[in-house]
DNA sequence: TTGAAAGCGCTAACAA
DNA sequence: TTGTTAGCGCTTTCAA
């Protein structure tokens, strides 16, 4: 049978000591002797004693920052993850993730994390509403990543969605695109003010659209690579298709060069931009072109950031990261037959 | 000021009733008059009174699934993420994901696991021994994922490597592939017996290539894209290049498919093919080769098995998924001039 | 430097 | 059907 698990009293009388020393000598607080520390480690070694998070919560911290996530299979949050980790491990804090589920809101999964203590949270595109996460942020130290959010009680990580949308538009404008159409999210559980990232892209996008007098084409669907595909097929089956996509992120971009590809159209016909920059889009045989916002330091600033939290700062922070473009294969001059097909 | 969070005792309170009589109605427990269901449901929402995990997993089960995975920024382990979550959703059991960090043997992911009392465990490809696992099988409901382990207190599931294997040699021996080279698993905290699922792959392309006379070309890299793009440079750089690659998984084929692409060689000269399916390989610009072992249904597998044992069954199950076979562009017929400058 | 003891929020006997 | 009560394993004053 399964011999129980070993709990301080355990090791305590192993060590013929009281159950204070050996809680003293595993959290390395102040005030024990050297001949007792020892006789308490081999003591706990002895009897392969682990410490119970669910009874170290009940009296004080959990030592656990929480992570909460829309996806887990998107590319871009990994990366974002990936940061996070790097900058947790060693710090003495565990991470773990509690992944939005198809229903949820996001709102779930968060509370998820609140229901286990947890000393932080790192919340990642979480769909809720700035003032949930104020009420949140009062209770717990509290770092988003993605929303342009302008909070008291927590602190934010964004790219500068704005620059990085620019620099999408100026490159394509510079290839000789004019007919350029957008991607972006469709309805979402926007926060009031609306912060979602892909809102400051179709902005700018609509800004430099009009400011040349170009007519935009934004067509709002779910942030699928299918979704992205099946809108993609049909913007190719107008009369007269756009030349160009800005596509509101990768996998949105992905989707379209799907589209494009089975079509047998390259980049001087149909040239596709993303935003993100997640590991494939270097792949030489894709060769998207695409902005970094640099997820993983997202990740790591958003920890080093939760870590200052913890310690006892309030208030609130902004960080940015500042976009790059990678220009690669995906877009292209366009050709002068596609750009007489489209001649008014 | 952050009001102190309510608790068990507060909604008693506010209902006029004992705790015990909150509890049950939070557990849905047997024995509570309809009018008492309506006060206390009535406080609970009143006060927002969530229930802490803490406190619970002292009492009795923290009503938590907990899932160890080596990596997050992997496509195939995502698959698999999906597909447990797809299972867990709805069942009343949470998840949390503890992911290896770098430094990690999967020990760590699995003990942190233990630690806060997960009424289960699935472990997917963990880096542990088999005797390591039964240990852990003895105190927590467990389910491995990938290692084809035969163990007496969990349940595996895996995909059939052997078959999965030689639906890849056939495929490149009847496109007319003779010198093909093969990426596999570098020195890996082992289980004894070894049950690696890459094990499996190199041992039927052994097997296979012996039976023809032809010579083998392993070799044992790390499991990253890197190493795997990297190895391909060197690989093509021999005298006398082979003509294909049977790459452990879809990343190493990535990572290959990056050094041919490169260098311009299309599949008639170097015919590339992983194993996974990952959702990438589908893109037409891709176009891997590859064996699709189905990971959503693994997780979803192994997410009902973990409920069975959570439910009292002993025991073990072993599950297997049947491989099929993607064959796209990335493996071709060998060209004639390709084939004769291999001639001996 | 060490130990005794109270109590965190909850569940599960058991009694009423 | 409802309430009383005894802990679960830890941390943390506070005394010794």
């Amino acid at each position: 049978m399964a011999p129980t698990r070993a709990t301080i009293e355990d090791v305590a009388r192993a060590a013929g000591v009281s159950r204070a020393a050996v809680s003293k000598v595993i959290r390395d607080a102040y005030g024990v002797s050297d001949s007792m520390r020892e006789r308490v480690s081999a003591a706990i070694a002895d009897l392969g004693y682990r410490p119970r998070v669910a009874a170290r919560a009940m009296r004080g911290s959990s030592r656990t920052v929480g992570v909460q996530l829309p996806r887990v299979d998107n590319s871009f949050f990994a990366r974002i993850l990936v940061g996070v980790f790097d900058h947790l491990e060693g710090t003495g804090y565990q991470t773990i993730l509690a992944p939005m589920t198809h229903a949820a809101n996001g709102k779930a999964a968060l509370e998820s994390l609140v229901d286990r203590q947890v000393d932080a949270i790192i919340a990642v595109a979480p769909a809720v509403s700035q003032t949930w996460l104020e009420q949140l942020g009062l209770r717990v130290p509290l770092v988003q990543i993605g929303q342009h959010d302008d909070p008291e009680h927590y602190d934010v990580v964004t790219g500068d969605d704005e620059e990085g949308s620019r620099l999408v538009m100026a490159h394509l404008f510079e290839l000789g695109h004019r007919r350029i159409a957008h991607f972006t999210v469709d309805q979402r559980a926007l926060s009031d003010p609306p912060a979602d990232p892909h809102l400051a892209r179709t902005r700018i996008y609509d800004e430099l659209m009009t400011e040349r007098g170009l007519p935009t084409d934004t067509r709002a669907i779910p942030l699928t690579e299918e979704a992205a595909y099946a809108e993609t097929i049909s913007l190719l089956s107008l009369a007269d298709p756009p030349t160009a996509l800005f596509a509101g992120h990768d996998e949105l971009a992905l989707g379209a060069l799907r589209a494009s590809a089975e079509r047998g159209l390259g980049p001087e016909e149909f040239s596709v931009v993303g935003y993100d920059d997640v590991p494939i889009a270097s792949h030489p045989l894709i060769g998207l072109t695409t902005i970094d916002q640099f997820g993983e330091e997202m990740g790591f600033l958003a920890a080093s950031l939760v870590l200052e939290r913890i310690s006892g700062r309030t208030g609130s922070v902004l960080r940015q990261t500042d976009p790059v473009l990678r220009a690669r294969r995906s877009s292209a001059r366009i050709s002068s037959a596609t750009q007489a097909a489209g001649a008014d």
